[in-house]
Formats: C-alpha cells, sequence, structure tokens
DNA sequence: TTGAAAGCGCTAACAC
DNA sequence: GTGTTAGCGCTTTCAA
C-alpha cells in the first residue's frame, strides 16, 4: 500500500496543498479547515516525509557520531549523552561504528556528510581531517573527541580530557599509596594515551620516581596486551626493578590488563596496584581504582555545540576525578 | 560557503544535470565527459545530497534502531551487529534510546517513520505495535528484538532467545552444582523474564526442586534491588526454607545483584551460588556463570531481515548456551 | 551519448 | 484564510 503523500491529505481534505501544510506546521488556519485536515490525516494515515522537509532547510535534523570503537564504556556514555540532548532538540542520532579503521572512518564521515547531518561528532584518527574541516567552514558544526586540533576554523571544536592531570593524579595516588616502581600499559600512539604517561612521569620524576621508556609496554589490542606484559616484566627484571604497580592508560584495555595480571598469579593489590583509566559498573564490585572521565557530561556538551553552534571554534577540556578503591592498596 | 549542487557541477563542466547525474551513478558516458564532469566535482568539493536521493527511491538508506536501555551489554553487541551489516550493504544506522519510556517510544518510531528509514529495528514494549503493523504493510520492514509478536503480517518480524530453554539450563546447571533452593531476582513482566522464570520453574519441577512465587523477587530498576533481595530473604527465613542460588533473570541486574549479594557479606558460590543472563567482558574476571546469548549475531540477522525483506513473516528464535565459570561452585 | 523537461514531496512567496 | 505558483536538489523518461 501505497503511503500518502501531502497532495493525497489535500485531496481528501478538499483544500490545497499549502493548507495542509499551514495545519501541520502551525500556520494560520480556520478551526474548521484544521478539522478537515487532521481527519483526512488520520484517515490516509499520513506521515509527513522528513527527509523532503531536510531538502527545504538545507540540513537534515540529524546528528552524525562516528565512533572508532563502541565496546568502550567511555563510548556508550558519551553516546547517551548526545542522545539525551539530540532528542531535546528533536533530533536523532546517526551512528556508526569505524572498528578502528582509518578507510572506514572517511567513508562514513562522507555517507555522514552526503546526509546532510546537521552536525556531526567523533571520535576518530587524522584521516577525515579534510572533509571535516570543509565542513565546520560550510557551516555543520564538527566535534573531535578525545583530540584537540590545531588552527581549528571557526565550527570545529573540540573535547578532550585534561589527560596531563590525569597522569598526574594517577602517580600522586600510586605515591600515596606506597608505590614506587610503576609501568604502563598503552594502546599506541594516540594523543590521549600518550599525554597520560606524559603526566604521570612528570607527576612521578617530582616525587624522585622513575618511568623509564622500559616500563612503558604497548599493546595495540586486547590479544597483545598478555606479551606486552611480560615483556614489560622481563625488562623490569633485567633491570632488577621489580614493578610494584601497573597502569592501565586506556579504559578500552583495562579487562585484558586485569586478567593479564591475575592469569600471571599476581593477585592486587598485595602483589601489584592496578590503576587504570575509566570508571565502569565493575569497578566498584571489583573494587578497581580509576581515573574517571565524565563521559556523559561530555557527550552532552559535544551535542551542545552541535545545537547551539557558536560562532568561534571551542576546544572544551575536562577535567578527570581519581575514584580511589582497593586495587593500589589504599588504607 | 555555500554548496555546490549538481547544477553548479553541470554548469561548471559545461554539461546538463543529467549527465552529471550518469556519471555519478554509473550511467553511459563518455570518457571525455566523465573525466570533465569528475573534475568539476573535485574543483567544486561536490558532495551529493543523500536526502534528496532519497525522495526518489522512497526511502531512505537508513536501518533505525530504537533501544529501550543502551547500557545493557546485550544491547551493545546487538548495535554492533546491526551496524556491521547496515554498513556493507551501505547504510548508516539512526539510533534513538527510550530509556524505558512509552512516550519516548512511540516518538522515536514515529521521527523514524517520517525520516523514511529502510528498516526498523527495535526492542520496545507494545506501545508502538500499532504503527510497527502500518509500517511494515507499508513495506518497511520492522524486527522485533526480544519479544515474538502475535498474528505478525508480513514484514513484520521478531527475533529473540529461547527462554525457556534459558530457565531450564538454568535449573540443570544449578541442581548439578547441588544447589536445591533457588531463589530469583528479576526486572518485571517483560516478557523474555517471565519465561526465563517459568523454564527454570518447569525444569526445577522436574529434578523434585520448588520455586514458589515467594522465591520470585521483583526489581524495576538497579535501585531496588537491595530492597528486593531483603524482601526475599526474609520470606525464605519465614518459610524456613533459606535459599542457596540467586539467579538473576536479566542482565541489566547482574550489577546490582551481585553487589546486593556482597554487600549483604554473602560470599559467592560458598554462601550462595550466583547465576545470571547475558555474558559480559568482566564475567571471566569475575567467575561468573552465565547463560549467555548470540547477541552479535541477533544484531547481524536483524539487520539481515531488513536489507534482504523476506514475503513472510519470519521469526528467529536463537538458543542460548550455559557458560559455567566458578559462580555456582562449579566443580 | 547527451539534453530538455517533468516530477519526487514538500515549503514559501505572492496573490486573492 | 486560502489557493496558485515556483522551486529545493536530484533522477528519469523521452527525444534528438
Amino acid at each position: 500500500m501505497k503511503r500518502a503523500t501531502i497532495g493525497d491529505v489535500a485531496a481528501h481534505a478538499g483544500v490545497s496543498t499549502a493548507t495542509v501544510s499551514r495545519v501541520l506546521n502551525g500556520g494560520a488556519v480556520t478551526a474548521t479547515t484544521a478539522a478537515k485536515v487532521w481527519s483526512a490525516v488520520a484517515a490516509l494515515e499520513y506521515s509527513p516525509n522528513a527527509l523532503t522537509k531536510s531538502i527545504f532547510a538545507g540540513r537534515s535534523r540529524t546528528i552524525g557520531v562516528v565512533i572508532r570503537d563502541l565496546s568502550s564504556p567511555f563510548y556508550l556514555d558519551l553516546i547517551r549523552g548526545i542522545d539525551e540532548v539530540a532528542t531535546a532538540d528533536d533530533s536523532l542520532v546517526m551512528f556508526a561504528n569505524t572498528f578502528r579503521d582509518a578507510d572506514r572512518e572517511v567513508a562514513h564521515v562522507r555517507t555522514m556528510d552526503e546526509h546532510r547531518v546537521r552536525g556531526l561528532i567523533m571520535t576518530t584518527g587524522e584521516s577525515a581531517d579534510g572533509r571535516t574541516r570543509r565542513m565546520a567552514e560550510s557551516g555543520v558544526p564538527c566535534v573531535i573527541v578525545a583530540r584537540t586540533v590545531p588552527d581549528a576554523p571557526p565550527g570545529l571544536h573540540s573535547i578532550s580530557l585534561n589527560n596531563i592531570e590525569a597522569g598526574r593524579l594517577m602517580a600522586a595516588h600510586l605515591a600515596a599509596c606506597g608505590r614506587s616502581a610503576v609501568g604502563v600499559v598503552t594502546s599506541g600512539r594516540r594523543p590521549s594515551q600518550v599525554e597520560r604517561t606524559l603526566g604521570l612521569r612528570l607527576a612521578l620524576a617530582e616525587r624522585g620516581l622513575p618511568l623509564p621508556p622500559e616500563a612503558v609496554a604497548v599493546a595495540e589490542s586486547e590479544t597483545g596486551v598478555g606479551a606486552a606484559i611480560d615483556a614489560l616484566f622481563a625488562r623490569a627484571h633485567e633491570r632488577q626493578a621489580p614493578v610494584d604497580a601497573i597502569v592501565c592508560a586506556t579504559g578500552r584495555l583495562t579487562v585484558a590488563v586485569h586478567s593479564a595480571l591475575t592469569a600471571r598469579g599476581l593477585t592486587v593489590p598485595d602483589d601489584i596496584a592496578f590503576l587504570t583509566m575509566d570508571d565502569f559498573p565493575w569497578a566498584t564490585a571489583l573494587g578497581i581504582t580509576v581515573v574517571a572521565q565524565p563521559s556523559y557530561e561530555m557527550g552532552r556538551e559535544a551535542a551542545k555545540l552541535v545545537v547551539e553552534q557558536p560562532d568561534e571554534s571551542v576546544a572544551l577540556v575536562f577535567e578527570p576525578t581519581l575514584v580511589p578503591r582497593t586495587s593500589c592498596g589504599e588504607r
């Protein structure tokens, strides 16, 4: 059964399409005509085509969201925050996952652009930056999450965490818990993680504690974590500097690192302290101390930048908080 | 800076809009004209308007997804599965969260319909069923997840778990682990949970084990879990039938129930066995035994129903699997 | 192979 | 108040 169009409604109600449009969008009409139109709408089960509407507006009422990896709890909360603001502004969220693949990233950003999203929020690498800049310049607000953008044009915003401070919080807490030999597991060269490690190293150094490059292990993905940890311990053994704390620089690897530790017979916190990024529902039950980001709030603010369209480029930096539990041997 | 339209490209290339359209969509054109058009496209940074395209197609290349509660791990995997199939079919996912609110549910389904999604996948209550039926009848495949639909018209499909079997698996496992007095925490009257409880009761009865109504506690949300458990234990105490196992009938409450147990000084599995629905990343580390759904696969199949548009109404039922760990005192 | 023109479903001027 | 008309950006006949 074919869908009714505004023309069908008009014919059924015995008025013009313009009048139907006015009734639907709140123009000046008589109560009687309005009634006729509404009953025609009901009779034909008319559902206005939002796509066509968007053509006139030039844009759709849709916020594009491109995420690298939905499985991280951080992104989950981020999306919920975005969805809340979008719904409040009568918008929908268009979502796509890139599975950390640069090609998909570019493709998805292009598709979002072609769908004339009213704004784009993404947690991607730099591969799509060219298009993003152009989108921003042509009036589509873009928000880069978890990364700052150099020389951002108006309309291109960023939302990130004070990662240096996150590292500092970790150092301070570990030191307060009496740990002196810290090892780090990071998933690579993403700026956020590099900065966290840097902040950690800085604040550790201020306390006379070292964080040599050998104490930093890189694991691209969950599967590489075991090997990375083994290598880390081996290097520590060679240097005769056993590690008494492991910091995980990304929430994505929390499970993997924690499992690797216990799989090696290590007890947290007695044998080794464990400290990671991003709070998650099970952290309390497990007693895992974390440095948390206000992920939900960050999602809300990202969506607000899209909805409110500030003239200038804005770079929002959120402050991390340490949530102490028991995994660092807290007293 | 205004966006270039197909007319601008045509003018720039010195051809008609029809020709540009043909070049873009692979019609019959000379190599030379194609080259001219492509260079015009590049020069003007032309990005075709997917919205306008959809008007002709009658539908957009977008799959709508309406979820009750993104925070459940089941839905996360479901979405990832949907996204994968959507991307492979050159589609985007339009997402909305209902926060378990019936009004939002109806509103979101309507908005999705107005956006002319090519199909709709949802995990909602019955409030939007009327519209869903109509959508299905007018050629928009709709897939209801986690619920079966009576008298479904062609185009209205359902994807669910064999919940009776899930309950049976739980009963068998608990019995094998030597537990005989089971208590259940469920979040309410959703059919899936009712069926799981029923399957559990049936299979328990076959083994001569009881599951009286008093042994089933209802907690609408996380916050109600503590009280529900207390009431459950109190009733068991009155009846002088202490409970030696707690079954959580929904993955959404796993954290809350587990926390409530440990908060009451109960050790799992020594004091009490714990068995819940839906696998999750931390389950291994925590040793929690679960009955898992193939959530990712279910998402893929749901999306396939949208993409492949079978003529008949199909009701896919997936089989649960028990993943034994240590929380039931397994040997 | 290419262009002119009609039309997708809707809104926005402009008359009446 | 209401209808007529033009047009949004694109595709698709139908001629040439």
